[in-house]
DNA sequence: ATATCAAACTAATACGCATTAGCTAAAAAC
DNA sequence: GTTTTTAGCTAATGCGTATTAGTTTGATAT
């Protein structure tokens, strides 16, 4: 047995039919009559030989292919540094399979590298492309948009693309509200970025929302780490510095939060009696970490489970009011932060 | 501006020459004599127009695509469960996009399915497989590495094919001679499975180890847990029940790990005074623990690195004497185990 | 001045499938 | 009994590229 394709043709000639006549077989086209008995036939000469078609020739056909492109905008390092993009991915391919359909991905380093994503379109590789990475992306892409090119974006708001986004500013929203409402006036926290939009707008969100409650903000009180929890213990560090000491933190997400706790208790300080912490995304670890973590939940692989039914629809031409859909994040109260069992 | 492929005719037909000379000048192919001056005009138009070459037409013509397939055999519910898949993308992804290849990434719940494996590369969807999943994977897949299709196979020990592993025996052992060496004999440990064969024979390992060290396995002190910390946590309340109650505990992975630490806190006792914890993985998060987290290091981009050169290495027929590629583990000693500094 | 040869190019074909147009024979209509 | 219809099929073509087998032109050799 050697590595050989089988071929409509080959099936053709030993049905004693005509290759025209299996093509309608396999697709179950009932344009061209076609009568029962031949069909049977040609299907099971088919399985009998073991066909299986051709990717390539279909998609040239048909000028179609089936497999979608998941696109990740951001520095190599961080790619899968957090679980984000997995829970994204299981997502995805859970509706994707059930449709038919591959995924492909791939990965660019900054935006100077973009033309990965025009190729994977124009080349037919793709049929659409579902992006992830910072804010610009909207912008960069703009003219795949306008020539028709199916992509949906993930946590964008801007209105040029079709989007699927996590309710991100109501997320810092009812962790900071949380935190205020136990009573915290000197609320420090450790944000990600400053290197991209996302980050860049997320901290406006933190700043509007404190604001909201008349608290100053001392830039002092904001540090940067780089998701992982080195940099939110290293950042930590820093700021139990300061005078008077904050008596509450905000870690934009769980492994910089998790980080900033080791250096807390370090000092001999007590979570959350003496500095209350709250973290965001609701990591599986989350419910286990020395007290557990309060934390924020966005649900990931739901956005990826919409990304994808919005770009199938988008590819199959059906119309989308909903260009904008956004997924409601969740305040999981656990110990960190106090006001709740352990 | 509409949506509208440029093809190699349109170009031939601007710049004036036949598709052939088109095809030639884009290819770099020397094998037919060329003007350098019709070259440059050829590129010249090419990339004035946009072109982007078809892959559907590319590998329909060549017989070959550039695309290889990753195909996860495991419970849905338990695909990105742990970081170990994104971490062997991220290596994956790494050398393929340097090589030209994109990735495919698939998933199937167990080996039921398999035959979307062999559909990729019949159907010349991919041009080879990766695979993770449980044992019992080579037997299945067997007939299509006779017949030639490029196959490796992560973690799997099978002389049928080529594989890149990770040598778990000796993660296993080294983390157990440390807890022996600090005078450790009342061992427990939590295991995940033992639905599948992977999870059988590092408990083998397991045994084994223990064996070698004279110190006989009372059952009870074997737990199995589901991979996650919920499932550590419980395990691990039951083995605190035990009469004697071991003074040192085994997480076969980091999550159950952290789980079975909250639940030793919970009680009141001190790791690791009381009962010493050592986990495997290193997840990012195995510093930041309280107390820090003893474990293993397993190279796990490394291996999705590996995997990579080796299935481009099998699909350009390059001779591979490294059927076998092993990897090693490492011990990282910190401060739940103890025998080390926080 | 004719034969030889290489350089530079073109024509033709194949890859495997989908699809449109066209053909044949039997059934239906008049 | 001739025309019209229709069910069931085949032939032919296109998708965009790579590749093999030519063809033309000008230079070199004889």
């Amino acid at each position: 047995m050697k590595k050989h394709t089988v071929t409509q043709k080959q099936i053709a000639k030993r049905a004693g039919v005509s290759q025209t006549l299996v093509s309608l077989a396999l697709n179950n086209s009932y344009d061209v009559a076609l009568s029962e008995e031949t069909r049977q036939r040609v299907l099971d000469v088919a399985s009998e030989m073991g066909y299986v078609p051709q990717a390539a020739a279909r998609s040239l056909a048909q000028g179609h292919t089936n497999t979608i492109g998941l696109v990740l905008v951001r520095p190599h390092h961080q790619v899968f540094r957090d679980p984000y993009i997995p829970n994204v991915i299981t997502g995805l391919v859970e509706v994707l399979r059930r449709r038919g359909y591959r995924l492909m991905v791939e990965h660019i380093d900054d935006l100077n590298n973009v033309q990965v994503v025009s190729d994977m379109l124009k080349g037919g590789e793709v049929a659409g492309v579902v992006l992830s990475g910072e804010t610009g992306v909207e912008r960069v892409f703009a003219h795949l948009v306008e020539v028709g090119y199916p992509i949906v974006v993930l946590n964008e708001s801007s209105a040029l693309n079709h989007t699927v986004r996590i309710d991100h500013a109501n997320g810092i929203r009812s962790a900071v509200d949380h935190m205020i409402g136990l009573g915290h006036r000197h609320v420090a926290a450790i944000h990600y970025g400053p290197d991209n939009d996302q980050a860049d707008w997320r901290l406006g969100n933190l700043h509007q929302t404190l604001a909201s409650h008349n608290i100053a903000v001392d830039p002092a009180y904001i540090r940067f780490g780089e998701y992982d929890p080195e940099s939110g213990y290293r950042a930590m560090q820093g700021i139990l510095q300061l005078n008077p000491r904050p008596t509450a933190l905000f870690g934009m997400n769980d492994m910089m939060a998790i980080g900033a706790m080791r250096a807390i208790h370090e000092t001999g300080l007590r979570i959350p009696q003496d500095i209350a912490v709250i973290g965001y995304d609701d990591m599986r670890f989350a419910a286990f970490t020395n007290p557990s973590l309060t934390t924020v939940r966005a649900p990931e692989s739901e956005q990826g489970r919409q990304a994808a039914m919005m770009i199938l629809k988008l590819i199959e031409g059906q119309p989308t009011h909903d260009v904008q859909t956004v997924l409601s994040t969740k305040l999981i109260v656990r110990a960190s932060c106090g006001g709740a069992a352990s």
